[in-house]
DNA sequence: ATAAGTGCAAATACTTTGCAAAGAC
DNA sequence: GTCTTTGCAAAGTATTTGCACTTAT
């Protein structure tokens, strides 16, 4: 009674969005799926999109220039945002070393002004909660691996970044 | 004719900001402040903590549900964001570079389920416009050291941080 | 005197939501 | 038949902005 029914629009949303390599925001994709799609509604496109991420499938990267922006590839990999112009990259890893190392910015490229480091997960008191209400995780726990030590789901590809 | 006059509202909402480690949004400064400084409003808030992150003088961590946060300390250090309930918390280097490599909860603390690394600075189009233009920086990119090749503002505590 | 700062309220802009109709199973 | 998905438009909410007034220099 809580299941997920096949939907074309869903479907064509996460394609559209995983066609492309701009992390696009909510309208984008609803404006290019709408030639094709005319009966298509922003708000299906946003509801999806939510879905989406609490699924794993997309990974939203923040908002950025009021906009809340996704990436169609949910494997956590760095992302270089521009904050002039909001233009978001992936960035490779071997580039990535680089300039953790360099510190300055790499010539005919951009220019690295800062970098954020954040880590995403439950404190103390939600995770408490969250088991003691329904043994239900918060959606955007659900879809990943389990911590070795008490089950709990957890992300390990941190591992791999930068170590 | 471009200077920026004292204002005794502006120093109450830096000094407010810099009281407290719960990492606010504008509202709870403006709230905070209101009893003391019944006249201040908060437009105000929202302008000045604009200028400061220009400025340099705090940090903004983002929008975490919905409302956009902020660090009084502005020197970049790692943070866990809760994303059940939005509790941010400054994370000692110690126990970054600890969940880094674990890639595990530990035990009666938070639980980290990924974290996100986001590199911030200009692509070579905007780079080259500011350069052109008037010969501005965005007002972002102010107030940082030079990069040795270019002149470009360029912070570089990166090195610093588990390198 | 001049330019910057502020209060206030209206305007913005992105996102969410309520509800009735349509669709999946 | 039941539960999910959707279109549509209205509501919601954080933030910005215009303008007249105030304040700093």
């Amino acid at each position: 009674m809580n299941g997920r029914k096949f939907s074309a629009k869903r479907e064509e949303i996460l394609k559209q969005l995983q066609s492309t390599k701009t992390h696009p925001g909510a309208y984008w994709v609803y404006e290019q799926l709408k030639s094709r799609i005319p009966d298509l509604s922003l708000g299906t496109v946003y509801r999806n999109l939510n879905v989406f991420c609490k699924e794993g499938k997309i990974l939203s990267l923040g908002v950025v220039k009021g906009e809340e922006r996704f990436d169609g590839i949910s494997s956590p990999h760095p992302h270089f945002i521009c904050s002039c112009c909001g233009t978001i990259l992936d960035l490779p890893m071997k580039k990535a070393k680089t300039l953790f190392r360099g510190g300055f910015c790499t010539k005919n490229s951009f220019l690295i002004d800062f970098r954020k480091t954040v880590f995403y997960g439950l404190c103390g008191n939600c995770r408490e909660n969250s088991n003691k209400d329904s043994g239900v995780l918060p959606l955007e726990m659900t879809g990943r691996k389990r911590c070795v030590k008490c089950e709990t789901p957890v992300f390990t590809d941190v591992i791999n970044f930068l170590s």
